[in-house]
RNA sequence: AGGCACGUAGCUCAGGGGGAGAGCGCUACCCUGACACGGUAGAAGUCCCGAGUUCAAAUCUCGGCGUGCCUACCA
């Protein structure tokens, strides 16, 4: 025996650094322009340039890792595409704040200056993330690295803009938008989350000119009624048909505003009445534009009062709804003030109060591009999986309102617009124009605001190839084979690309589009900052090594259902790791002798079971990771390695291969464990890549990297690999036999060291044959002194008796223990059988069972009913037979 | 308000019309020449509740209850 080649317990650190950097080096995970191979292509959702990485990317990226590493080892040319991405807001938030811990401003910096000092952030801290995804062990093609800003995807940009524009599906207007007074800029609808809230419904009374009356509307906003140019009725309502004024006095500001009726005003709400605000509500602007009504902005873009508040000019919005609130009461036309749930929305990036606010933006009209989007997935053109995420998909696409792409911030792609100080025309360009088309005046001012950070990413999988130029890798590449993401940007960047990539490649930007869960705590809770019950992936990866987290995932990952971490959790899964080193550790002992090619003629019942098992297990998990069954493929995977390669068959190969037995199958045998070994690891690599590697160099008659392997069932001996169902029978039987025996030995507390005498009795040939073939097996695994086999076997006096199939065991018990626990165990056994003959018996005793069931299924029953009445009559025998002997 | 998903062993979850499963945990025994990150055996479940369809329901349908999430212009 050579001695051992590999620690007796597995290390990941090092193995992992060294085989990530050996990955890079031989640029294996390089995409070929010009491979004739079947192209596979994935690009990745760019993390956030500012990102650490969380437990969302490391699943999300582990499962994409998966997908390449398996679509590589089926012989496909695999593309797949990192970078990150600018994530305007976010990114200018962060190096603001470095900058006021260095008690400076952007607006002392300068626009220039600013966007400076971001790009020198990013040099020295935006390939963090990146590196924390090559701790994960990504197999990203980092060659090809893009960013959302580069030059190219600038262009990109540039040009998507332009066309748009030109197209009429850009357009710039004065609308209500959400505006976030921290970022001090304007957000997409989706941008804002909404929250419930306990807020408070002010009604207030506007009185008619006269002094008398008046109409009572109700609000949770009391502030904005200082812009108020309306109150509105329902036609229809009753209640207001035959008042006289046609103007009520709008408190606080002693202006006359108009009463009018639009069917909008929900009656049963409150009195009827709703004050009018088109300049900071959205339905309210609605009702001015149809109703001509001025717009009167009162709470300006930074938060505080306008002119156009009158008094409380220049209060915050807040310390405002206050003192109007006091003002009403005093003028005592407060009625009532009553505590209301309502939701509020919030900037997703900074959680401020959003407020609707009447504003110039730039917008996409995305009816015409959501149609077709909608399309492409009710024609199957884009697969989403789970099904379910595509009705939530058509929900919103069918729902959709234009989208506000102006954001009032520096870092980002500016708005390709300039406008004319000659004649106020707009110019839209890729580049800056040096005369005004239109009155050829050379004063051109650029439109200051930059693009919605998401309207870069819709892009991704086309800017990232080279678009707009027509370069190889889109020609090879595109459409992507799968896009792989979490439902919670479904909206957010899915829709859109679906968007772009239809108007812009004219096909669909991915075939399937796969989206898995969200990573939650242990308890089921969205892991969050502020909640302190966030789980480092990095240092899980410390903890546990990189393959046991990724294999955790994967396990984890069943469709549908999110995710519940623990570092509890891992810890199994390192286990398993564990177990892979070890079984392979064994295994070279005697593989690193030399193996030979498997010899079809000399195998042995666990040599063909093995095989067998292994064809199955390899189909199996290619079917689960065809159809993303994560979840199925890992657990296959877990349960082949672990309860089948080590606790049968290895168990089963010892004594040939320690030379107790058979000499002339070792070679035989370890052919079988060689190829099971190699083609495991392979199975393997997908999920826990660098334990698979390190293995790999061990193993003889194997060349380079494991990532260059053929895939199991690809080889040429793929015929001798094949579903062999006697061998699987007849293991079965064997396992049966051996578990039954060392049942009986748990249960008599029969000592591990101590051996058995065993007779086998069974009326069956073929049982008989199998188990005198396989004798040494059993003696082995179950520990025995002696083995009886026969047709007519008498019970040995003093024995326990197990059924299996077929067979009756009897293991000798003489002088080892006392004979009512063997009663005990029998009697046990014959309550089950009878509970479970109760069961059969009720199915074939009805008389609608036997008529209308499949032919088959009252076959297999009645099959059973047999099986299960043989059993206890053995067993019913065997225990007359033990009271008669041993009482 | 509408929609989606989920409810199976103490915990985490697979399964998805015909014999209730896995991992972890638990109990007992065992350091048997790969592995104590291990081995062998065992205990443990009204498959949330109720009705319906069916020869047959944990599984399909409907209705409850509970949990989570998403969407919405709920003054």
């Amino acid at each position: 025996m050579i001695a051992n080649q590999l620690d007796k317990a597995y290390e990941p650190h090092e193995v992992e650094r060294r085989w990530y950097a050996y990955w890079e080096e031989n640029q294996l995970f390089a995409a070929k322009e010009e491979s004739p191979q079947p192209s596979y292509s994935i690009v990745i959702p760019p993390p956030n340039v500012t990102g650490v990485l969380h437990m969302g990317h490391a699943l999300n990226n582990t499962l994409q890792d998966i997908l390449c590493r398996y679509r590589r080892l089926r012989g496909d040319n695999v593309l797949w595409m990192p970078g990150t991405d600018h994530a305007g807001i976010a990114t200018q938030n962060v190096v603001e704040k470095k900058l006021a811990a260095e008690g400076k401003d952007r607006h002392q910096l300068g626009r220039g200056k600013f966007i400076e000092a971001v790009w020198q952030w990013r040099a020295q801290y935006g390939s963090a993330i990146i590196n924390q995804l090559k701790r994960l062990g990504a197999s990203c093609d980092w060659r090809r690295e893009r960013f959302t800003m580069d030059e190219g995807l600038s262009r990109a940009v540039r040009q998507v803009f332009v066309q748009l524009y030109e197209e009429g599906l850009i357009y710039r207007g004065d609308y209500i938008i959400n505006w976030c007074h921290r970022c001090h800029t304007a957000l997409a609808d989706l941008e804002v989350e909404h929250e419930e809230h306990a807020g408070h419904l002010y009604h207030i009374r506007y009185p008619f000119p006269d002094g008398s009356g008046g109409i009572v509307v109700a609000t949770t906003r009391p502030e904005t009624m200082l812009g108020d140019t309306a109150v509105a009725v329902h036609p229809d309502d009753e209640r207001y048909q035959k008042i006289g004024a046609q103007t009520v006095i709008l408190p606080l500001m002693d202006k006359e505003i108009p009463i009018i009726r639009d069917s909008y005003v929900d009656m049963s709400f409150g009195t009827g009445g709703l004050k009018v605000t088109p300049a900071h509500d959205p339905n309210d602007f609605e009702i001015g534009l149809r109703h001509n009504l001025p717009r009167v902005k009162v709470i300006g873009d930074d938060g505080r009062m306008t002119s156009e508040a009158g008094r409380f000019q220049g209060l915050d919005r807040f310390r405002c709804r206050e003192e109007v609130v006091q003002a009403l009461k005093q003028e005592n036309l407060l009625e009532k003030v009553e505590p209301y749930q309502h939701s509020v929305g919030h900037c997703y990036r900074c959680k401020t109060v959003i407020e609707p606010n009447l504003s110039r933006q730039w917008f996409v009209k995305v009816k015409p591009l959501a149609e077709k989007a909608i399309d492409a997935v009710k024609t199957g053109q884009t697969v989403i999986i789970p099904a379910m995420w595509a009705n939530t998909y058509f929900d919103w696409m069918h729902n959709i309102r234009d989208w506000c792409i102006s954001r009032q911030i520096w870092w980002g792609h500016q708005i390709p617009a300039w406008t004319c100080e000659g004649c106020d025309e707009i110019i839209v360009a890729m580049e800056a124009p040096a005369v005004c088309p239109f009155c050829k005046g050379h004063n051109l001012e650029q439109e200051t605001d930059v693009l919605d950070t998401w309207f870069s990413s819709a892009l991704w999988p086309f800017s990232t190839m080279g678009w707009p130029d027509g370069t190889p890798l889109l020609q090879k590449f595109y459409p992507t084979s799968v896009l792989v993401t979490g439902f919670d940007i479904l909206f957010f960047w899915v829709a859109r690309m679906m968007m772009m990539g239809i108007h812009f490649m004219g096909d669909v930007p991915f075939k399937d589009v796969y989206v898995h869960a969200l990573v939650r705590d242990e308890e089921g809770q969205k892991m969050s900052k502020s909640k302190g019950n966030v789980i480092d992936p990095l240092t899980i990866i410390e903890r546990y090594g990189t393959d046991a987290f990724r294999f955790t995932l994967a396990a984890f990952a069943a469709q549908g259902r999110d995710i519940k971490m623990s570092a509890k959790r891992v810890e199994g899964y390192r286990h398993f790791i564990n177990k892979v080193w070890n079984a392979a550790r064994f295994s070279l002992m005697h593989l690193d002798r030399g193996y030979q090619a498997i010899q079809s003629e000399r195998l042995s019942l666990p040599d063909r079971w093995i095989l067998s098992r292994l064809h199955q297990v390899t189909a199996a998990v290619s079917e689960a990771l065809d159809s993303y069954r994560f979840n199925d493929a890992a657990s296959e995977l877990y349960k082949f390695v672990w309860h089948e390669f080590c606790d049968w068959y290895l168990e089963a190969i010892k004594p040939v291969l320690y030379e107790k037995e058979d000499p002339g199958h070792k070679e035989a045998t370890l052919g079988v464990l060689w190829r099971v070994l190699r083609d495991t690891l392979a199975l393997l690599h997908p999920f826990i890549p660098f334990v698979t590697e390190e293995i790999w160099h061990q193993l003889p008659g194997t060349n380079g990297s494991i990532m260059t392997a053929a895939y199991p069932s690809a080889g040429t001996d793929a015929a001798r690999i094949a579903a062999d169902k006697d061998a699987e029978a007849q293991m079965a039987l064997l396992i049966g036999i051996i578990s039954g025996i060392r049942n009986i030995r748990g249960e008599m507390d029969i000592a591990p060291s101590r051996s058995l005498a065993v007779t086998i009795q069974t009326h069956h040939a073929n049982l008989r044959e199998t188990v005198e073939g396989q004798r040494n097996l059993i003696i082995n695994l179950a520990r025995l002194e002696s083995l009886t086999v026969g047709d007519h076997m008498e019970r040995p006096k003093s024995s326990a008796t197990v059924i299996v199939d077929g067979a009756t065991i009897f293991v000798r018990l003489a002088g080892i223990i006392d004979f009512t626990k063997e009663w005990e165990r029998l009697e046990k056994e014959l309550n089950k059988l009878a509970a479970d003959l109760a069961t059969v018996s009720r199915k074939l005793d009805n008389a609608d069972f036997l008529s209308k069931a499949p032919a088959q299924v009252v076959a297999k029953v009645r099959a059973q009913q047999t099986r299960l009445l043989e059993k206890q009559r053995k067993l019913q025998v065997n225990l007359e037979r033990l009271k008669e002997a041993e009482t």
